[in-house]
DNA sequence: TATGAATGAGTATTCATTCAT
DNA sequence: CATGAATGAATACTCATTCAT
């Protein structure tokens, strides 16, 4: 309520963008203190007023980037639309979150991959990668549902191999700048995804 | 001449794959040399007779993977099989090796990222990469000829994708242990690539 | 605006000083930065604060002597004693300086071996020995104007000459303390300096 | 006698040559044991079956250099030339010899450092400079038996000066080499050295 | 005897974190 | 609150010395 609350708790943002940036830019290891005070415009200590230490700062920077994210997520499902448009609604959504964010979500991958590495739970990146995938999987239910889906599918990890794609391809993407774009392949996946590659002028095999 | 008769191909060796399992386990910047002698079983000084700095060992680790996976991906390739069989043949080949490999994979991960922020072009892992995609544009090729596949297939884009995927899907898998296995993710996505999402009793939509 | 009020000139000055008597009494190789921070009593990461590197700090300290030196000969230049009097003079101060500085002026020796090798040029080192070469110069051409010295004198040689003998006698009493003191050995070179050694009791030779 | 022993002391003799050489051209920190064994074209450990350790191949190469150094003095003096003539041949015998071994002699220089530094007595070295000094004293005192000097020279000091000089001289020679040649300053030294630089044509002041 | 592969003690430099102002 | 000067733990890399062959 008091202002200096909402000045705190703006700077903190302020901050932990910048931290966002960097870590993406130079990764978590290769990021110094110095650089986030720099591009944040704020001393060294000041970093210490609003975070633990770095690892804090690396969460911190996380919430930002996952808090984006999800609220997009959730816009591309929250609506009307019959669920296999809501379907390519989200990966259209996915791709142009991850070809905008560019660089930084290369920050979500290395931090996927510290996680992993300390052992540490993350439980928001945790629930955003389940939240994600439980929207896929109530999208395949309801076509399934509604008739347009093979009633045979396999909700559970069909959805989960979904998911997994998008980091994927983002990560080709970025390892291998010269190859396909983003949107190439998110065209080629959705196109297998919806109708298999195999041909059935002659009945299925 | 040589008053000390050693192998120093062998011992090269030897140093790669150890360098190799520790840069996976703990990444490339928190590992430390003095790892990596210890898990190669010899001094630190001798990594130094072998390889010019730590860039260098990782390099050399990272040849040592990839020649393991490059013999494995002809393996599963040159066989005499129909086009979808060695598909099939090729993703169980994959998701075996990553299993197998386990937190040594997430090394390759963490080095594509590295490579990427670098800069440097790492010739032999973009040539690896291409020999991959190469050989699934191949056989999705063959695949059309024989009148299995659908004629209209973007071939490079699918390919890539395909690729794509399995980054992904280890990925998720190193991420988030607690998700579906490599093999349940591989098989339903191997469902959804050969067949799609979508019902067809009633014929193509 | 900044939180400590420090004097950086002054501390630089400080740790510049601590470099000099370090490096003078161990040599730059074998001075490690852990000896000048003690002997600056600051710590060691606080040396990086102020000078970029070893060789940056030698130059450092290089320079505080030589402001030290180039003063202290100014001094016994700048005055209104007729030229063979000011010769005696700077020579006196010289020899005082060096016997004050003592380990210190080895410090002196040991660089300019040091650049010669390294084949950089040390500026403020040459033109402090220039300087010093012309004030001899200088005194000399007064001296033969005023009758006093001899016409035929070779004034660049012998100037050079002069200079030289210094770092000889020095480099003498500090390797071989237990030789002439360098008064000593000043009193006697100045008396063969200005008179020579041949006896002249029956007229020139 | 037996051939062995002969061979051994070549060997000894062949790297303390290239001992010589190289530290003359790096200096004794900056010399790694391989550039040794290189210039003597042995293996490294060779080294250590002719020499305790690397401070005992410097006092080996020194003792070969001085050995040298020691052999042409003896020859300048050992004549029947008047006192006055030997001084003359000896300094042109310095100044060749100093120009001739250029870089090495810094070798000389360097030693003098670093024995003082380090507090060792090098016995060799005090003796031949105390030969030096000797012989320097017994000319002049000849010179003076024989009417061509001064009978109030001090003996003692003026040789240490003497002596002292020509270190001196190298010092700046190789320090500053776009100054004066050696043999610019000797002779510039010499005409000083005997004749003063007092204007005598009224008389003695 | 000669060698050079192996070693690990030693050191310059970096950078997260603290804390006096 | 904000700052940046100070710090020292941490770490890549070097090189004299050893010793198996």
């Amino acid at each position: 309520m008091s202002p200096k609350i909402v000045d705190k708790e703006e700077k903190r943002l302020l901050i932990a963008h910048a931290a966002f940036s960097v870590f993406g830019n130079k990764g978590f290891d290769r990021t110094r203190m110095d650089d986030v005070a720099t591009a944040a415009g704020v001393g060294k200590g000041t970093l210490y007023e609003y975070f633990d230490n770095k690892e804090d700062l690396l969460v911190g920077a996380m919430r930002v980037m996952m808090d984006g994210m999800t609220d997009g997520m959730r816009g591309a499902l929250e609506n009307d639309s019959p669920p296999l448009d809501k379907l390519r609604g989200l990966t259209v959504f996915m791709v142009e979150a991850m070809e905008h964010m560019g660089e930084g979500y290369r920050f979500f991958l290395e931090y996927m991959l510290h996680i992993s590495r300390a052992g540490n739970d993350f439980p928001i990146l945790k629930e955003m990668l389940l939240e994600f995938r439980k929207g896929i999987e109530d999208l395949l239910v309801a076509g399934v549902k509604s008739g347009d889906l093979r009633k045979d599918l396999d909700i559970v990890n069909t959805a989960a191999t979904f998911a997994a794609w998008f980091d994927g391809a983002v990560f080709h993407w970025i390892a291998v700048p010269q190859g396909p774009s983003m949107s190439e392949m998110a065209d080629a996946y959705m196109d297998t995804f919806f109708n298999g590659i195999l041909d059935r002028k002659g009945g299925r095999k």
